[in-house]
DNA sequence: TAGCCATATGAACAAATGCTCATATGAAAG
DNA sequence: CTTTCATATGAGCATTTGTTCATATGGCTA
C-alpha cells in the first residue's frame, strides 16, 4: 500500500495539484459565495419570479399583486418580505397603501439573462 | 354593503384595473416563468455555486472537484447531475475520469450580475 | 377614540431538498 | 474474466421552505 495523506476520498492520485492550487487561490471567500447562493434562492421561486415579473410594469401594491397571481395577500406579503430584505424590491407608503417597485435594474438583469438560458 | 364581484383578497376597491390589465397581458406564460424559477433554484445553492465557480478556472474532474470543496464524492456528482440537467455544466469522458467544464457563458454571466448585486 | 382597511407577522404543517450510506455502473489493467 | 478505481444512483433522514390560518400593527376617517 502506497502511503496517501489525504485519502477522505478517492486516492487523488490523479489531481492536478497545480489547477487545483490556482482555483483555491482565485476562489471567493465562503461569505461571498454563501451570499449569492442566498440571492439566487431568493430568484428560484415561482411565486417570486412572478412578483418581480409583474414588478418589471411599474409598481404595485400588495393587494394588486394578490389579485393577479390570484394569491392570498399573507403568501404575497411573506414573500415581499423576502424580496425586501435581498433588495430586490422596495416599498413606498401612501396612506394605507403599501406601493412595491423592483429596487434596482440588477434585477431586470438577472432576470433577462436567466430568459436567455432558457430560450436557447 | 355595496357588491364586489371579485372579493377574494382584499376587496379590491383600490385596485389599478388598467395597470393590473396591462401587465396581466405582457407576463411570460405561466412554464416560462416555472422554468425560469427552476433555474434559478439550481444557482441557489452553496454547493453548486461553488462547482461553478471551481470550473470559472478551468475543467475538472469529480474527485478534483469534491477535494476542493472538501466534500463527498457522492454529494458533488449528485450536484453535478442537477447542474447538467440544467445545461449549466457539460462532461466529457476520459478513460475512467470524467471532466466537467461551464456549458456556456450564460453561467458566468448570470453569477457575475448576482456578485454585482450583492457587493454594491 | 373607535372602527375599518391594507399590510405584516408568528406558528404550524406539508412539501421539497441536500447529504449520507450502501451499492451499482463502466472503463482500464492485469 | 476478474479486479480496481472513478463515477453514478437509489433510499432514508434531517433540514429548509412556502403556504395557510389567526392575529397584530398602523394609518385613515367618522
Amino acid at each position: 500500500m502506497l502511503d496517501k495523506p489525504d485519502a477522505e476520498c478517492c486516492d487523488y492520485m490523479h489531481v492536478h495539484d497545480d489547477i487545483v492550487s490556482k482555483v483555491r487561490c482565485e476562489m471567493p471567500c465562503d461569505e461571498t459565495l454563501y451570499d449569492l447562493a442566498d440571492l439566487f434562492k431568493v430568484f428560484g421561486d415561482t411565486t417570486r419570479i412572478r412578483i418581480l415579473y409583474v414588478l418589471f410594469e411599474s409598481e404595485m401594491c400588495v393587494c394588486d399583486i394578490a389579485q393577479l397571481l390570484s394569491m392570498t395577500q399573507s403568501a404575497i406579503s411573506h414573500q415581499l418580505k423576502t424580496l425586501k430584505q435581498s433588495k430586490l424590491v422596495k416599498a413606498r407608503r401612501d396612506g394605507k397603501t403599501v406601493f412595491y417597485s423592483l429596487d434596482d435594474d440588477h434585477v431586470r438583469d438577472i432576470i433577462n439573462r436567466g430568459i436567455e438560458h432558457i430560450t436557447e
